[in-house]
DNA sequence: GATGCAATAT
DNA sequence: AATATTGCAT
């Protein structure tokens, strides 16, 4: 994948939601984020908008219980009529709404109170949907809410921020992606750190005095499997398998580092 | 079906 | 080299 060192300033989401407060949020973060936002309180309003001005946005996030009109149907319409990516959004997680979502179009489900971490890389979804994406086009950096009225122009240094056509990712920008596809796991000190944590917490319970170091160790940590280690780290997203590929790694060089009695949390600073 | 684990792929 | 994925045994 191609990569690049700046962020997609300016990319024009609209949100629709019909409670104001969500609004608001909402649309603070995004502007934290760089975007440029168009708020929308009903469904059918947002549905004309995005009708009458074509190619002025660039991204929608919906939500999905809305009095007017179902965040499935605006997103049904929105698929048949408009090229846009969208985002639906709820405080309820169920498996059976998600999945509706998911196979109504939408390109991400975001879970009700949104984090700022899960927006900053939703303009991946645009580059992802259109392949490219070019950020010279219109410069107006400007806010509308759904009555068209100005509410709030942003003073940031777009004109320093140039770009060619083509999208690439910086590394930062792909780690934090949590909402997004596949990040690799990063396993940094701090995580590593955890990790060997819970190894401990969950071989101290266990451990069995033996004469033999090499006996004890095996012991110590029979209990450190995958899962354990995963719910004691509760670290966010970080799955079964993340967790078992990294004791893969990690145990050729617990074994082969750890001198005689040394516990393993010593081995937190080394790595 | 869920899990752990070694081998293998990226 | 680091992390993910696969395949197989339990």
């Amino acid at each position: 994948m191609a990569v690049s060192e700046d962020f997609p300033v300016g990319l024009r989401v609209m949100v629709v939601d019909d409670d104001p407060v969500c609004l608001l949020i909402l649309q603070r973060m995004l502007h934290q984020c760089r975007y440029r936002v168009t708020t929308c309180s009903c469904a059918t309003q947002a549905y004309t908008m995005l009708r009458e001005r074509q190619d002025t946005f660039d991204l929608v996030i919906s939500d999905v219980y809305m009095p007017d009109m179902d965040g499935f149907r605006l997103l049904e319409l929105i698929g048949l009529e408009l090229d846009l990516p969208v985002i639906m959004m709820s405080a309820n997680g169920e498996t059976s709404l998600v999945m509706k979502g998911i196979t109504h179009g939408a390109c991400d489900y975001l879970l009700k109170p949104v984090r700022i971490e899960e927006l900053r890389n939703i303009w991946q979804h645009v580059v992802r949907k259109k392949g490219t994406f070019d950020f010279n086009r219109d410069n107006c950096s400007i806010d509308w809410d759904s009555n068209k009225t100005l509410v709030e122009v942003q003073s940031e240094d777009h004109g320093s921020r140039k770009r060619k056509g083509n999208i690439e990712l910086s590394d930062a920008m792909i780690e934090d992606a949590n909402s997004l596809k596949k990040a690799r796991v990063v396993w940094s000190s701090e995580l590593h750190k955890k990790f060997v944590n819970a190894v401990n917490q969950l071989g101290i319970d266990t451990v069995e005095p033996s004469p033999c170091l090499f006996d004890s160790i095996i012991c110590l940590f029979t209990e450190a499997v995958p899962k354990s280690i995963m719910e004691i780290m509760r670290i966010q997203g970080l799955t079964r398998e993340n967790v078992a590929s990294h004791l893969q790694a990690s145990s050729i060089s617990f074994l082969m580092i750890l001198p005689p009695f040394q516990n393993l949390a010593d081995l937190q600073s080394s790595h």
